[in-house]
DNA sequence: ATGCATGAGTA
DNA sequence: ACTCATGCATA
């Protein structure tokens, strides 16, 4: 029937396959069970497509997204007692819309260079224009008016025009209220307690925007021209030495990504920020904002390879600039830009039991052409769009997943450089060098281990 | 922390 | 149409 297009090798098969337990709602799976059956017979002609273990079982290290074994062990060696030890003084963020993610920072997708001049980066952002169609979305506007409101942080201030807000330097008018907050460091009162991360306090940002901080001038970072200025940043940086970006990029290992991972997460902790806070102040500091959403899955080594050593970069360099600035909380200084230009699909909350039957068809087919998706939408009574992206995100989890198998996997150098051949089918290969996502796998050498992680009920699917 | 969504880039 | 990077919204 409907041949994949995208499978030329036949090969359905990629590291997310792994299913990993991850689906802890498994009633509803008999009733799935049947649906999926009767799926599978009537257009999963593919047998291989069909309960094939060694499909799931014999995860072969392809070389696409691949995921941080984490092997958890916190090197604080690299934590420069002095900084790391003390806390500064500052408030760990008060305004809970801060705290909160980033909304419309359409800085993300960027070109897998870092060291884009600013200026571009900003141009990114999706501008005004609409803006106000945000709201225009009726149903929306019910229950999340939030974005403007609550990123509209500036009511009496003109600064912000509604909507669009490009890094613009220090702007103290920003702050409403901080105005008459005199010098940062005076601030100290409030511990750096990740808890504490004073929430209520009002948009007081602790800061004060006013003497630009030789935080952001001095620092490095202000002026990225390209690919350069971090390299001062660099030097507290964990293992890796210095190289640029784009080296960087090459020479990390996955221990260095750990490790800076949990480097990266431990001070920030110690330091009082958030994820959040952090995501910002690179939007700051280099122009390119992040989401909480974004670094929370940069610790918890949840990006891909390519990914994560891209960020690598501006993450110690915030890190550099947190640990040595006076005053960091001045980093944080955000200009919020959000331009809420689009309205966004509303997120729908699938049904335990919804979820368990698109498992069960994953498990089957994860990769169902158009046709199948129809069958499936129809089936499940879903929006086919919805089927379609449940199924690409399904798809990017099993990537992502990390897997802990600590093991061996460490030194491993599956990275990017020269994926091994990869055995069975004609994997793409490797070199890609910026195309192919060079994701690694981490030793996936374990068959039982996925079998075990999978739903219970499709495992007996699978091996029956 | 993670599920669903978006959009750029690409095959 | 898919992958990938990323984010809003929410559990």
């Amino acid at each position: 029937m409907t041949e994949r297009p995208q499978s030329p090798t036949g090969t359905d098969c990629r590291p997310y396959e792994l299913n990993r337990a991850m689906y802890h709602q498994a009633p509803g799976l008999d009733g799935l069970g049947g649906a999926s059956l009767q799926f599978a017979h009537g257009m999963l002609q593919d047998p291989s497509l069909l309960l094939n273990k060694d499909h799931f079982n014999g995860i072969n290290p392809l070389t696409h997204q691949t995921f941080f074994p984490f092997s958890g062990d916190f090197k604080t060696n690299d934590l420069q007692g002095s900084d790391f030890a003390h806390p500064k003084h500052w408030y760990p963020f008060a305004a809970p819309e801060f705290t909160g993610q980033v909304a419309g920072a359409t800085a993300a997708t960027q070109p897998a260079n870092i060291s884009p001049p600013i200026a571009e980066t900003r141009e990114q952002i999706k501008i005004p224009a609409e803006v106000k169609t945000e709201k225009d979305v009726d149903e929306y506007t019910n229950e999340e008016n939030k974005p403007t409101s609550q990123y509209n942080l500036t009511p009496g201030t003109s600064s912000v025009p509604t909507g669009v807000n490009y890094y613009t330097p220090w702007n103290p008018s920003f702050w409403p209220g901080l105005s008459h907050i005199t010098a940062s460091a005076n601030i100290s009162q409030a511990p750096p307690t990740p808890s504490a991360s004073s929430p209520s306090l009002s948009p007081s940002p602790p800061g004060n925007g006013f003497e630009s901080p030789g935080f952001f001038n001095g620092g490095s970072a202000q002026n990225i021209p390209s690919g350069q200025a971090q390299s001062a940043a660099r030097s507290s940086g964990s293992s890796s030495g210095g190289c640029s970006d784009s080296e960087e990029e090459e020479n990390l290992t996955t221990e260095d990504l750990e490790q800076f991972a949990k480097e990266l997460k431990h001070k920030r902790i110690t330091l009082g920020f958030t994820q959040a806070d952090v995501g910002l102040a690179l939007g700051n500091l280099y122009g390119k904002m992040f989401s909480q959403t974004t670094i929370c899955r940069f610790e918890a080594l949840q990006l891909s390879f390519k990914n994560m050593c891209k960020l690598k970069p501006l993450l110690q360099r915030w890190l550099n600039e947190a640990e040595n600035s006076e005053n960091p909380q001045d980093m944080y200084k955000i200009e919020r830009v959000f331009v809420y230009t689009r309205k966004r699909k509303r997120r729908t909350s699938l049904e335990g039991t919804v979820r368990s039957a698109l498992e069960s068809y994953f498990v089957k087919c994860p990769k169902p052409n158009t046709l199948e998706i129809t069958h499936i939408s129809d089936d499940l009574g879903l929006e086919r769009d919805v089927v379609r992206v449940w199924f690409c995100n399904r798809r990017q989890k099993g990537k992502r997943l990390a897997l802990p198998f600590d093991d061996e996997c460490a030194e491993a150098q599956y990275y990017d450089q020269s994926p091994p051949a990869l055995p069975g089918q004609g994997y793409p290969g490797p070199a890609h060098p910026g195309g192919a996502p060079a994701l690694y796998m981490p030793s996936l050498h374990r068959p039982e281990v996925f079998k075990n992680a999978l739903h219970p009920g499709l495992v007996g699917h699978l091996t029956s």
